[in-house]
Parts: structure tokens; C-alpha cells; sequence
RNA sequence: CGGGGUAUAGCGUAGCCCGGUUCAUCGCGCCUGCUUUGGGAGCAGGAGGUCGCAGGUUCGAAUCCUGCUACCCCGACCA
């Protein structure tokens, strides 16, 4: 499969550029590693963000808003996070532009330069731990539970459209508590939040599990991340969330009277998801006709495009097909009817196909005569001609029946391309030849993780959670391991 | 930041190695008209290009040389 995917170009990069641009989802901008995302792109983040933003309230989070600035001393206080993230900041060093004094162009004003530096954040840790000190002295403060939808920044040598660029729209949560365990049950329940999203929204089948230390957050005690497999054979992480220990805490002097009135640090949390969700979206169900949209993440989950030869045709049609239009649309399903005469239908069949609308009606004359319609489904690429009546509750099972089938899908095709290893010849083999998921022994130390990266380029994608222990060696040292994890090339 | 590649009309491209009276080619898209409309319509006519930028070689440069810039791919890097 890895060999055979990209039909349409010879690596699935540009595949995947190509779908993006055929989509019409997004384009790169102006300015280095930036994108600009397209209303139709745009309208899939929408519905994202909204299914995610009701869980988070669900879960008795609040939202609230950050600055994009932090200053610079903020990020020294914790020594493992400036180490993490000192390599990919972008910085704000004067506050002020002036003519320059040949007449030609504007220059940075020398005079304006700031007595400290600002940083555009990478990640809102620091900035948001600096205030929860002022807000946080007793037990009765917490815990606090808040997310912040925002933009983030992070210079990457190396951008890839969605995937990696160098300003992404995310959300983050940063939550405070009293008590380690608290903490820790926060962590995993915003995991579960995720991996609930990718797999019944998403349609996405994704494996549970912490990172290995050298896979950490920088400034983590335990990083857990839900992990996907792409068509290509490649992983992606589509979400992490991270238990923080008492890190940040003791670095911005966050300290609270507690039950027993001892002075103690507050443990944290912080997890997020980005516009990466997309591109996993993307290469998890497109295909060489276009995008797949899950239909409980598609704008449109229902296109009507009507075949006429004249305005009196096109009435008719309209006459019909209006009431099932707007009675789907009591039942939640959203509906677009596409009367324009500047396109045909085959056109348009072309076009909402590239945009990955999950259902499509055709009503044209013959049909108006038989009282039919044809629906075309985008998963299975079938059509089948219908009764027009009692067509609402077909379309609804149709629509459920599409996003199951997806999710099964791409479970059946991780399934596939999972392999359990247990010598290093056949781990470079699968690795060079197959890709996927590769389920083998690790003794557990950094080092050998970072040995296994430099000669294949896999690394550890999770340490799955719930994992059956398993006596066994490592694939690379030989040395003894309580289990398998799970190796990949990943994103 | 290393290695490789590309830059020609709104988009995608041919021409470049071997400079010149076919030299700016072709497809898509766009405009006009007629016929069409159930899988990206057909025919006819038409508009549109400082050949990335700046130098150089030459009688003559899209083509050769130098420098610069941007983008893509492979690495390094990376929630």
C-alpha cells in the first residue's frame, strides 16, 4: 500500500498538496511556512472546533484569553521548556518602523528597541502560569479548568502545509490543581475527550498511550497522545495532553494553603489539538477523486444538484426538492442546493466530490416523471436511485452508515498495516518496505530509542495505555523488555 | 542550514542540452455566438505573456555565463 497510494503524484506530498489545492482548503501565504486557510477550509476548522469546544464545556472547562506576547525571562524559569522550545521562537525586539533616511522604504527604528525582548508564543505555559499566581491562594481556587482558542507560532526549518507551518490555529487547555492524582485524572480524561473525538468525529481510529522521554513535552512529567496511521504508512500525533507535575508551579512560584493548611505547589496540566486535525482528516480518508469528509465534520452534508434544460424545469424541480431540503434541515442535516445555470452537472458532481460532501442528490426531469431521486454516496463512490418519498430518514441512515464505514475503514486499514517484529533485520524491512504501525520489544532506554531514529528514521510513537505486559528482548540491544510499543516514521 | 530540482498568460506546461526567418508551444480556464445540460459539453471566433529579478557574453538570449530571490522535494530540526 505504501507503494501504490499516491496515484496522482509520485511522493504522497504532493498528493496531498494536490488534494489540499483541488479542495480548495488552504494555500501557502506570503509569508514563509504561513498558510492562508480558505472559507471552504475554513468551515471544517468551524465544525472542529465546535464539537471539541462543547466536549471541553461538558467537562466543566471555561474559555478565556492569553497574550501572544510573553516576555522572554518567562520562558528561562523552567529549564527543560526554554530547552525545548529556544530553537523555533519567533522574537519582538522593537516596537517601532521609520522612514529611512535615503527616502527609500521603511526601516526598523533603532530608538524603539524593547528593554526586553518578546517572544510570539510557541505554547501559553509560561504566560498563563506567571497569572495563575495572582489568581490562585487557597484550596477553595481550585481547581481551574481553562481552554484558549488562539494562534501559535513556531519558526520549523521545515514546513508542511497543515501538518507543520509556522503559525497554527489550536486550542489549549491549562488546568491547576490541588492534588497529584486530580491532576493526573485531568490528563487522562482530556486524552479520552480526544481520542472520543477522533474516533466518532474524525472517523479515525487512533491508539492511546504515553511518550517515551525522549518524546516528551518539554517541561512534562508524562505526555500522553492519541497516535494515527495515514494511508501513506506514516503516524501522526493528532492530540496530546500533558500531566506537568508540580513543574510550572514551582518555576512561576504558583503555591496555595491546602485542607490541612500546609503551603504546597499546585500541579498542572495542558493538552491541545491544532489545525493538524485537518491534515490528518485529509490523509486519513481522501482518495485520488478528492477529499472524504466525515458527514458529522462536513459543511455540507448533503449537495441537491438539479438537471434542467430550462427555467420551467428547474421550478419543478425546485418545487420538489425544496420541502426535502428544508425538512432535512429540521433534522439537523445541512443542505445545499446548487441551482446555479453557470456550472453543469457534471461539474458539479466533479466539484463537490474534490470537496468531500458525503452525500449528493441528483433530481432531474425523469426523476420528477417517476417520483425518484439518485443519490450518489462519497465513501463508496455508489449511486442508487430512490423513492423521493420518505427520502429525509433514508439520507439520515445514509449519512450514519457513512461515517461508520469510514471509521471502519481506516480501522481495517491500520489493522492491515500493523506488524508485530521481534528481529531488527525485519524491523528495517517493514520500515523500509511496508510502513505502519510496528509493535516490538524496546528495552527502555533513551538511548536505544535514539540509535533505532538515526538508522531507520522510526521512532516510538506511544506506549499504548492498557498495554499487556510481555516478557521479550529489545529489537535493537537485546536487552530484556516488559512489552511492545509502538515504532513508526511519523509526520 | 546541507543535497537535489523548479521558475515561461489566471493555472498547468513545451521549447533550453545544440542561441537566429515556425519560435514564444499546447491543454485547462476566461470572453462572444450557436447547439448542449443524468459524470468536469461541442463547434466557430477572440482576449491574455517585462519568458522570476539584476548583470554579463553576442550582430542577436526564454536558450549560454555570473549573482540574487522565491518555491518544491530529500535530510537536519520538530507536541
Amino acid at each position: 500500500m505504501a507503494k501504490d497510494f499516491p496515484t496522482r503524484a509520485e511522493n504522497y506530498s504532493q498528493w496531498y498538496n494536490d488534494l489540499v489545492i483541488k479542495a480548495d482548503l488552504a494555500e501557502n501565504s506570503a509569508v514563509r511556512g504561513c498558510m492562508v486557510i480558505k472559507p471552504n477550509g475554513f468551515a471544517i476548522w468551524e465544525k472542529i472546533q465546535a464539537a471539541l469546544d462543547k466536549k471541553f464545556k461538558d467537562t466543566g472547562h471555561s474559555n478565556a484569553y492569553f497574550p501572544i506576547f510573553i516576555p522572554k525571562s518567562f520562558f528561562s524559569k523552567e529549564a527543560s521548556h526554554v530547552e525545548g522550545f529556544a530553537k523555533e521562537c519567533a522574537v519582538v525586539t522593537h516596537y517601532r518602523l521609520k522612514k529611512s533616511p535615503d527616502g527609500k522604504g521603511i526601516i526598523v527604528d533603532e530608538d524603539a528597541k524593547l528593554e526586553e525582548e518578546l517572544i510570539v508564543r510557541p505554547t501559553s505555559e509560561t504566560i498563563i502560569w506567571d497569572t495563575y499566581r495572582n489568581w490562585i491562594q487557597s484550596y477553595r481556587d481550585l481547581p481551574i479548568l481553562i481552554n484558549q482558542w488562539a494562534n501559535v507560532v513556531r519558526w520549523e526549518m521545515r514546513t508542511r502545509l497543515f501538518l507543520r507551518t509556522a503559525e497554527f490555529l489550536w486550542q489549549e487547555g491549562h488546568t491547576a490543581h490541588a492534588t497529584k492524582e486530580e491532576a493526573v485524572k485531568e490528563a487522562e480524561t482530556m486524552l479520552d475527550v480526544y481520542a472520543d473525538f477522533a474516533e466518532n468525529w474524525m472517523a479515525l481510529p487512533v491508539v492511546k498511550g504515553t511518550k517515551s522521554a525522549g518524546e516528551r513535552f518539554a517541561g512534562a512529567i508524562e505526555t500522553y497522545a492519541i497516535e494515527a496511521l495515514m494511508q501513506d504508512g506514516k503516524a501522526l500525533q493528532a492530540g496530546t495532553s500533558h500531566f506537568l507535575g508540580q513543574n510550572f508551579a514551582k518555576a512561576f512560584d504558583v503555591k496555595f494553603l491546602n485542607r490541612e493548611n500546609q503551603l504546597d505547589y499546585v500541579w498542572a496540566t495542558s493538552w491541545g489539538v491544532s489545525t493538524r486535525l485537518m491534515g490528518a482528516l485529509i490523509m486519513a480518508h481522501s482518495d485520488d477523486h478528492g477529499l472524504v469528509i466525515p458527514p458529522r465534520l462536513a459543511p455540507i452534508q448533503v449537495v441537491i444538484v438539479p438537471v434542467f434544460k430550462n427555467p420551467e424545469q428547474l421550478a419543478l424541480i425546485a418545487s420538489q426538492v425544496l420541502p426535502i431540503k428544508k425538512s432535512l434541515e429540521a433534522k439537523g442535516v445541512s443542505v445545499k442546493f446548487d441551482d446555479r445555470e453557470t456550472h453543469k452537472p457534471g461539474w458539479k458532481f466533479s466539484e463537490y466530490e474534490f470537496r468531500g460532501v458525503p452525500l449528493r442528490i441528483t433530481v432531474g426531469p425523469r426523476d420528477i416523471e417517476q417520483g425518484t431521486v439518485e443519490i450518489a454516496r462519497r465513501d463508496t463512490l455508489e449511486k442508487e436511485t430512490l423513492q423521493m418519498r420518505d427520502i429525509e430518514n433514508k439520507v439520515i441512515h445514509l449519512l450514519d452508515q457513512i461515517q461508520k464505514n469510514l471509521y471502519d475503514r481506516a480501522l481495517s486499514f491500520r489493522e492491515n498495516n500493523s506488524y508485530r517484529v521481534d528481529s531488527w533485520d525485519e524491523f528495517k524491512d517493514v520500515i523500509e518496505n511496508k510502513g505502519g504501525f510496528i509493535y516490538a520489544h524496546w528495552d527502555g532506554t533513551q538511548e536505544t530509542e535514539e540509535k533505532i531514529k538515526e538508522e531507520t528514521r522510526a521512532t516510538i510513537r506511544v506506549i499504548p495505555l492498557n498495554n499487556p505486559m510481555e516478557a521479550g528482548k529489545c529489537i535493537y540491544s537485546g536487552k530484556p523488555s516488559e512489552q511492545r510499543v509502538i515504532f513508526a516514521r511519523a509526520y
